[in-house]
DNA sequence: CTTGACCCTGTAGTGACTACAGGGTCCATG
DNA sequence: CATGGACCCTGTAGTCACTACAGGGTCAAG
């Protein structure tokens, strides 16, 4: 287990499921540290690197911001520390995910009943142009 | 009916709910036609504007792009056509809608199932932690 | 030694605003 | 008539999380 598995930006990439261009951007936004870097000035990633860009993609799979994604990753380095901060995080984030649904069923209503009055006849007595309008002059 | 309901800025932002940042916004992206503009140079709206503006803050609310809006208004102006095509527009919104609270309630169910685990330990046996690590190192 | 796939940096674009900075205008007071 | 403060102007940069170039350099196969 030497230096044989250490993997190129694009191997990386293909091991999870992320872009080339998107690597660079954690580096640059400092969500995963800087690699070393071979004679031709390639990015050479280790073991570490891959696990911890797992975990950013999975973290953003479930839509956790990159703030929240750098506060886990800070949090899990303290292995001692009680996790009830990263519990909250999770809950805060559910919280969030929780409004956005109700949001957007209340809209989903909303435009269902829109299109259920279109008539399909001609713009100047269509429903959902008059429903968006409010007073149409 | 004359020049008297004539609005600055700061008034149509007032009526519609509008911040004047996105007001100038809207027309810079060519949603909402220049005014004509006084002797000081400020932007002086009429009626037309104050409907068109309070038709974009409802299709927004609704979660029309900008792009959506722009096809909705030119529709609207032609009187004598279909309104199919202003019907296919709302229904493909509303299957957006659609598919993304089915993407929001997938998310929220493995958040949810994520955080059940959670059993208030230290970090490193955190299950949050854990299930975000694919194989930690 | 050439080809083509890969890599590098840096910058600009996406959507829909928001937030200044650095000025000008308007109007009601004193 | 001067002053103060609320309003307005333009232009640019910032937000979020990337994405897409442009214009180069590196590397391995043939």
């Amino acid at each position: 287990m030497a230096a044989e598995n250490s993997l190129n930006i694009g191997a990386l990439a293909k091991a999870t499921g992320t872009k080339v261009e998107t690597i660079r951007w954690y580096e640059r936004v400092g969500l995963l540290p800087a690699p070393a870097r071979s004679a031709g000035n390639y990015r050479t990633y280790a073991e570490a690197h891959l696990g911890r860009l797992s975990f950013i993609r999975r973290a953003r799979d479930l839509g956790f911001s990159l703030d929240q994604i750098r506060a886990l990753l800070d949090l899990a380095e303290d292995r001692d520390r009680s996790c009830d901060a990263v519990d909250l995080i999770a809950r805060e984030h559910l919280d969030e995910v929780d409004r956005k649904i109700a949001d957007l069923q209340a809209l989903r209503q909303e435009l269902d009943a829109l299109i259920s009055q279109c008539r399909h006849g001609s713009v100047s007595e269509c429903r959902i142009i008059e429903a968006l309008a409010p007073s149409a002059g």
